[in-house]
DNA sequence: ACCCTCACCTGCACGC
DNA sequence: TGCGTGCAGGTGAGGG
């Protein structure tokens, strides 16, 4: 679910109510949950340890403590941190909580039952396999436009899986990845290496802007922990988007409708005019 | 090494 | 109202 932009706000907005406040108790509802540990480990990781800092690589949350433990979380498709006042009750699909010294708990809930966490150290972070095989952040001076370039020229696939793809890029999903195509005019079903440079160009522009534009546009209510029904792309900036999830409905641009195709079994939304396969031509 | 499909889960919107 | 179907924002294992 969230991208990269959605993970960032989430990041920021759990490390503001947690930086400072101490573990009191730490308890796993669900052992699956946690790669290679037990609830056991993960109770006796984190009592008592003091939250210091919270981050983000790629997709993953990076919860850091005054001690040398790590806890990367990632939220896959439906994991959601909420800041529980003592009145409120637990939510269904709870898997994790976290009891804090000021009588909070930060809580970690995931209907689908696909995110994960993984604990680790400052030492073993750079080795975690989750992490190893990422590309570069692109919003890091690492993500050059010549880079994506040779990244796309070794591959003879659909230029809009290799956006998926978080070994080549970190950091989008369906959505932006079919935001950053429309913006570059770029066909989704073109292959990556026949992408020509000055359209990569554009593509890594469109890249950058299409996650800082999420990342400033993003309400705060949205990611607000304490609104525990709230969806990540719900709120007053819902339906923002220019192609995705708008099949059938008219492009911002030229008017032609934007059209659903699939893509290794997803969804991709796309303006047949504005994005243009190479070689087809205007009729 | 690359590329493709499916599997992992629950919930929701839709049509009958 | 109730039930079946398809679909959902992300990977990762396992096959060719």
């Amino acid at each position: 679910m969230p991208e990269l932009p959605e993970v960032e706000l989430v990041a920021r907005a759990v490390g503001a109510v947690v930086r400072g406040r101490r573990i009191v108790r730490a308890e796993l509802h669900r052992a699956k949950l946690l790669r290679d540990a037990t609830p056991e480990d993960f109770a006796a990781a984190l009592q008592n340890a003091t939250f210091t800092h919270v981050t983000r690589r790629g997709k993953h949350i990076l919860l850091a403590f005054d001690r040398p433990v790590i806890l990367l979380v990632h939220l896959r498709m439906t994991g959601r941190f909420l800041y529980l006042t003592p009145e409120q009750d637990l939510p269904k699909h709870t898997h994790a909580v976290w009891y804090l010294d000021n009588e909070h708990r930060l809580v970690f809930v995931d209907p689908r039952q696909f995110g994960f966490m993984r604990l680790a150290t400052p030492d073993t972070l750079a080795t975690v396999p989750e992490l190893t095989r990422l590309a570069p952040e692109p919003l890091s001076k690492a993500f050059t436009a010549k880079s994506l370039y040779e990244t796309l020229q070794r591959s003879r696939r659909a230029i809009k899986e290799m956006l998926l793809d978080q070994t080549r890029v970190t950091g989008l999903g369906n959505i932006y990845a079919a935001e950053a195509l429309f913006l570059a005019g770029i066909h989704p079903q073109t292959v990556a290496a026949d992408v020509p440079q000055s359209r990569v160009r554009r593509l890594h522009r469109a890249i950058v802007e299409v996650l800082n534009e999420a990342i400033a546009h993003g309400s705060t209510m949205n990611v607000d922990p304490q609104n525990v029904e709230g969806s990540y792309y719900g709120g007053p900036y819902e339906n923002h988007w220019r192609v995705y999830d708008r099949a059938g409905k008219p492009c911002g641009v030229c008017t032609n409708e934007v059209q659903r195709i699939v893509q290794g079994s997803r969804s991709t939304y796309f303006c047949p005019r504005c994005q243009r396969r190479k070689g087809q031509r205007q009729k």
